[in-house]
DNA sequence: GATTGTTTCAAACAGTTGTTTAATTATCTT
DNA sequence: AAGATAATTAAACAACTGTTTGAAACAATC
């Protein structure tokens, strides 16, 4: 089955959902414009507003469909770790496991799970304000859940250096996300980096090693490294 | 002196490079018009293409006026490791101290410093080829030899796993220099989170730590941990 | 002071954007 | 089969994009 083939399969509403959300993860939501979306899917240009009320509405649908799933799966694994710990917080690295595996661990449909992961990485740092408000709104709840239990897990950080960890863990992961390709020129690519199993394996471990640190002592930083 | 003071002195073709700065690091390029950047640098939208040649072509100067500074300050850095130690790489910390310290170690001209972070950090997950090749080029040169000096620092590390930690650096500083928000938004607001000298003090141990672990081991990811 | 070359300006250019219209076709309901 | 609802279509809409034009204003040089 090609490409145009999986395009011109299911209802019109469908075509356009699975093309915007490749589309979106390839150029983002400002450089794709809904006549590329619906060439691409061979769909009349009106059938977009007509179904979906308008490009925002389009990008809305999106990620409802998309994010949905991961949503659940974040919080069915916060919902465990609390009815087993009770009112110990679990570990900082089975707090970031119910982070990131709900992302990296594809889907097995395809190249959606890749497709939503670009997306996501793409528009984390969107400017445009509609991308934003979706974006944000879509995780608050389960993020917040997530923030709350890290700070838990992490009793005597002060605020500012949980605020500077959890810039470290949301940016990985959204980097990580995007795959920019940056890397890979940079370290070379003689190897497989789309195996988005290795990105749990390496990463969580990286980052747990970081936020169970201890809390930093308030002197300066570098003092004596240089 | 307000902000449209600032906007009208100098010559035309530094209100314009100003001016550029600014708007691009909140709105990005592609969401910026020339008449965005031209009606609040009180000039004439043609003199954009007199003075630059084009959109791309401004976004270039942009570039190289605010990042020549940060590169010859990394390499400067780079340099004195290479003189002092020999053959001998520096610590992991000092290479990361070479890496984020020029960017976040704000110089003290205003807001120029706070801006142009923005923008790369906008910038570092833009999908706008002209954007991608812009920002990639411009630090290509420093950006290998930090891949390289970080590499020889951990040299039983796996070709993989360098990669996915040097994804988690990278992603941590652009995350942090777009500043975009969130986690404030989620962790709460209650402090001064624009003093650039805390993602240093704070940013620079989390990433040392994640970098300075032994390699992983070959067997899959959390076979014990859940 | 006339003659260069440089810079600024209003106006228009051709192309693209998201959205809407009104007519036509398809699908379902009774 | 007739009527009603839903879906699709070609065409146009107004607004915006980066870029170009040719004339005007300015500055510098002889």
């Amino acid at each position: 089955m090609t490409q145009a083939d999986a395009a011109a399969s299911g209802s019109t509403r469908e075509r356009i959902l699975h093309t915007a959300a490749r589309l979106f993860s390839e150029g983002g939501f400002d450089n794709i414009s809904l006549r590329d979306i619906t060439t691409d899917a061979d769909v009349n240009i009106a059938a977009v507003n007509y179904h979906f009320g308008s490009k925002v509405g389009l990008l809305n649908v999106v990620f409802e469909h998309y994010a949905t799933p991961v949503n659940a799966a974040r919080m069915e694994l916060l919902d465990e770790y609390d009815r087993r710990r009770g009112d110990n917080p679990p570990a900082v690295e089975d707090i970031l496991w119910a982070l990131l595996s709900p992302v990296f661990h594809a889907p097995a449909s395809g190249d959606e799970g890749r497709y939503f992961r670009r997306m996501l990485g793409r528009m984390s740092s969107s400017a445009n304000p509609d991308v934003r408000r979706i974006l944000f709104s879509t995780f608050d709840t389960v993020a917040a859940r997530f923030v709350d239990m890290m700070a838990r897990a992490c009793p005597d950080l002060p605020k500012e250096e949980l605020f500077w960890r959890l810039t470290c863990v949301y940016g990985s992961m959204m980097y990580a996300q995007a795959d920019n390709g940056r890397i890979r020129t940079l370290a070379g690519d003689s190897f497989d980096s789309t195996k988005m199993d290795d990105a749990l394996k390496y990463m969580i471990p990286f980052l747990t090693a970081g936020f169970t640190l201890p809390p930093s002592t308030k002197s300066g930083s570098r003092s004596g490294a240089k």
